[in-house]
DNA sequence: AGAAACATGTAAGGTGTTACATGATTCG
DNA sequence: CGAATCATGTAACACCTTACATGTTTCT
């Protein structure tokens, strides 16, 4: 259920469209929870129905807009305070390294090194929005520091983790200088 | 598609039943990709049904084990070799550390210690679990290792941050000894 | 004999993805 | 006027969770 929960995070700061919301998701909320544009509408209506959110005010081409009632943010309270419970686990791309043993031994130090490679750009994109903007100022800002820092911080540890991967790797060997290849 | 890859994967190991199938998610892949006993067995005649596996031997109790055919290996190496496109990301701890702004100082600080206990807990797992058995030897023991390695370095990334971050927070002041309390 | 482990399956309901469908307003 | 942006919604399909349902074999 955190999409709802994501969605009346965002209207706590301010009021709101669909429209508005969707690219909140797609910028602010990118690196810690995606939604599609059917999801957020969708939601919406069942939260309307749910009494946790109202529409507040009708603008031009039927844009409505949402405010958080006092039931939305005893939800959001509620739900940040709870402990979270640990949610299912799935990365698809430890399944892979997991497999990796089932490959020849290149193929699977070239997968290694792309790892190191996109994660050394990722590095590079979360530096560039580091740099963007200002993260005093609003308690929002200053918990997207927070994430924003795990997230080079988690980049950062992945990139590591690659290159000491291929280290435990067979077929690590150099070739010493001049030696004839078979 | 990926539950039908881990099967796949742990097929190409030795053939299996469903029963097995489940226990290996239990435990070698519970950090890694978690599955529910329904959707293995679903899976399993959805395998069947498309060709990638058969029914090779049928024992005691219903048991049917499953052995990988060739178009079945053919799939698992493709996706293998296949670059991961970037999986839809969503972590609801970190939704929540984005909103704390929305919680009173204290409470918002009292999640974070939470997250460093977590974290520290987890740690102590794993390295019963690095510490339990011999990981040289056979291929997936090795690609097991490098995932357990992640999750260590995960982890400790992880409660590092927490700890970074709880500096960040306002209120991180220590009242001098003696102070009076308001 | 009873408990634990082995073994498979179905059904309902929730959540998410992709594609389709439609139209109004603003800006150059 | 045409393009970009604003703006909302539906439908089909895929995937996952939880709970229910059933029966056998082995071990103590």
């Amino acid at each position: 259920m955190s999409l709802r929960h994501a969605l009346l995070g965002l209207l706590a700061e301010r009021p709101s469209s669909g429209y508005d919301l969707m690219k909140l998701f797609d910028t602010t909320l990118a690196n810690v929870w995606r939604a599609t544009q059917s999801q957020v509408y969708g939601e919406l209506t069942r939260m309307t129905d749910a009494g946790l959110v109202d529409v507040s005010a009708e603008g031009p081409r039927g844009r409505k807009e949402y405010t958080l009632r006092p039931e939305g943010r005893t939800e959001l309270q509620r739900w940040l305070t709870t402990p979270a419970q640990p949610q299912p686990l799935r990365s698809e791309w430890m399944l892979r390294v997991f497999f990796l043993g089932l490959l020849p031994t290149d193929q699977a130090r070239a997968q290694l090194v792309r790892i190191a490679e996109a994660e050394a750009e990722q590095i590079t994109e979360l530096e560039g929005l580091l740099a963007s903007r200002d993260w005093a100022g609003d308690p929002l800002s200053v918990s997207g520091r927070l994430v924003l820092e795990y997230g080079l911080r988690g980049s950062a540890m992945k990139r590591e983790w690659a290159r000491w991967a291929l280290e435990q790797m067979p077929g690590d060997r150099q070739p010493p200088a001049g030696a004839d290849a078979p």
